[in-house]
RNA sequence: CGGGGUGUAGCGCAGUCUGGUUAGCGCGCCUGCUUCGGGAGCAGGAAGUCGGUGGUUCGAAUCCACUCACCCCGACCA
């Protein structure tokens, strides 16, 4: 490939739009080409690069018996009807009948077709265990597309399904799956990745990990202990510190008290000359099917909205619109437990509530709240459970030291499923004594588009990507300055030749522009070796060797005999490449 | 879904409040000359349904109504 020729422009000023630094760089770089919300295209550049990690994941997938497969991108209804996703999922879930008015969707991740796959192919224990994968586009109709490659609609995603005779064996397999996303990501050379516990959510199952980039940028929070290694995201860690005061306090009275106009905690601790962590939070939603819930936490904290949808075993909660309040027999910034029908509305309280005395309570009435409120003595039958958000500081659940937190992107997650799957859809096999049983099964998902963007958040400077070797969408740029000049036209053309012969991603700039423009241009294809082929160098038969990571190993040449280069510089690739893989 | 913002040439923007020749500027692009090691200079040139539809008006990028798209924050999210 030649500059000039390569589609995909590239710009001095980055468009307003972009903020994060991955997206700014995608498209200042010409590697994408934005489509409509949350889809993009791919120039050369980014599909080149995209490819590379798909080689990666294809290698180490093979590497644990992966078998790759293509499932379809449109599967008809009636397979998510049977597993019972059809109904669980909301608006996420493209559905659309087709020209005869057969539902369909657009799948957002194939446990619903692997298993149609299976189920045709496999019957008999010996055939298990086995894995499956593909690399194949999703769409999710994400409420909110975001930051460029890192949360999008349509993208492209490594998905992977093993099916085993016991929970044993899928835990054996599981590890080696973890072991080969930890080798996947050095690959890509992404070195700020952790593995972390997570939550099951939609995916159902019992066990699960989520792989996850450390970023400012990042749309989750993780919880890290730098002392036992314990890591997990806050939606699965459990609140371990006490709530109980310093010392026993006697019990108020339940007391009415008018709180005119105080609708937040802020506004009811300052009224009622107290603190926020002496008031009770009510955070309210409604489940899928239009029944009220309420959380309880303290004032000071938060509440955890997927612990608490775990707590009840619902699909899915929405945040209740305050019109809503009124016909459950409540006021919006008023709402207390007391008085409230206990058939009507689900309720759970956080520890927090049950351990601080003489709370403040909303009182179900306009402008006024209630003091006084002790849980164990005021509310018969409630259920107490972890609800409440971890911040930093607080204790590690493994080893009791103050959590560290961090912001991550998730760019890959493996799950334990069990049988879900192969239960609702009746997947069956023959064991050794002739009786039909339920696989257990295990997913494994890794987004292609946003580890792409993770290695450009990792690898970058003001001027441009700083590729890895690995995943660089050209390893080695030639560059011909006073191309105009036919000997340095022919040395960078001879060279250029050569090192595609040898079977190196290598790139040349042979444009009549000046240096700095060539060299500006050449930071954002971000190519780790550069060649400069200039007349200057010419008069001394080399050629000058640059590397766009600034304090690359000291022992790569910053010259070669021109001789020389053809023949060194392929092995110089290697080096980087090897360097990043280990 | 709520809040905020932006739509004018490939990119970045001015012009809109206060309607008035042919809609401008910078970068990029094309031609020529001179330059030539970190985004060169001069000269000439091409490129626009002013997001869309409807309306007001002698006249609309500009005023009015509706609408679409995208971005940011929140909600949401395997």
């Amino acid at each position: 490939m030649r500059v000039k020729n390569l589609i995909g422009r590239r710009t001095a000023t980055p468009p307003r739009d972009a903020v994060t630094p991955s997206h700014q760089i995608l498209l200042r770089g010409g590697y994408v080409r934005q489509m409509g919300q949350g889809i993009f295209s791919l120039l050369p550049l980014g599909q080149r690069s995209r490819a590379k990690i798909e080689q990666i994941l294809r290698e180490e997938m093979d590497a644990i018996e992966g078998q790759e497969i293509l499932m379809p991108v449109v599967t008809p209804a009636e397979l998510w009807q049977q597993s019972g996703r059809y109904q669980a999922i909301g608006g996420e879930l493209v559905r659309f009948d087709d020209r005869s008015g057969h539902p369909h969707v657009l799948n957002m991740t194939n446990e619903e077709t692997v298993v149609d796959v299976v189920k045709a192919n496999v019957d008999s224990y010996r055939q298990l265990p086995f894995m499956v994968y593909q690399v194949q586009t999703k769409f999710r109709d994400e409420p909110r597309s975001r930051a460029g490659l890192i949360r999008v609609r349509e993208f492209i995603m490594k998905d992977g399904y093993s099916f085993h005779r016991t929970p044993e064996d899928l835990e054996a397999y599981y590890d080696r799956v973890l072991e080969a996303y930890k080798r996947i990501f050095k690959r890509c050379g992404l070195t700020q990745t952790v593995d972390i516990s997570s939550d099951t959510g939609m995916m159902g199952g019992r066990l699960a990990h989520e792989f996850m980039f450390l970023s400012p940028h990042g749309e989750d929070t993780l919880l890290l202990c730098d002392s036992c290694g314990y890591r997990a995201n806050r939606e699965v860690v459990p609140t371990k510190r006490s709530f109980k005061p310093a010392q026993d306090e006697p019990l108020a009275e339940m007391q009415r008290v008018d709180t005119p106009g105080t609708k937040t905690i802020e506004e009811v601790a300052t009224f009622l000359k107290t603190t926020a962590d002496r008031c009770c939070k009510a955070v309210l939603f409604m489940t899928r099917d239009d029944k009220p819930v309420a959380g309880f936490v303290r004032g000071d904290m938060d509440l955890n909205q997927a612990k608490l949808r775990n707590a009840i075993m619902a699909a899915e909660l929405r945040p209740m619109r305050e019109d809503e309040f009124a016909q459950f027999g409540s006021v919006a910034g008023y709402f207390g437990p007391v008085g409230l029908d206990p058939e009507v509305w689900t309720m759970r309280f956080d520890r927090s509530i049950l351990e601080t005395p003489n709370l403040v309570i909303g009182g179900n009435e306009k402008d006024v709240h209630v003091t006084g409120f002790n849980l164990a003595r005021d509310l018969e039958g409630a259920e107490v459970i972890d609800l409440a958000d971890v911040v930093e500081g607080d204790p590690c659940p493994e080893c009791g030291t103050g959590l560290r937190q961090s912001r991550g992107i998730e760019v890959g997650n493996i799950f334990q499923l069990g049988t879900k799957y192969s239960e609702s859809m009746e997947l069956l096999y023959t064991e050794e004594d002739g009786v039909a049983k339920h696989p257990t099964m295990g997913c494994y998902g890794i987004g292609v588009g946003r580890t792409l963007a993770c290695v450009i958040e990792e690898h970058h400077d003001e001027n441009g990507p700083m590729w890895p070797a690995t995943v660089a969408p050209f390893t080695v740029q030639v560059c011909c300055i006073q191309a105009k000049k036919q000997p340095v036209r022919e040395a960078g053309d001879a060279l250029y030749q050569a090192l595609l012969k040898a079977g190196v991603d290598v790139i040349l700039d042979d444009r009549e522009v000046g240096a700095g423009f060539m060299f500006a241009d050449a930071d954002l294809i971000g190519a780790p070796v550069r060649v400069i082929i200039s007349p200057r160098n010419l008069k001394n038969d080399a050629v000058e060797m640059k590397y766009r990571v600034a304090n690359a190993d000291e022992s790569l040449p910053t010259s070669l005999p021109i001789a020389e280069a053809a023949e060194t510089i392929p092995k110089l690739v290697k080096k980087l490449i090897d360097a990043i893989e280990g």
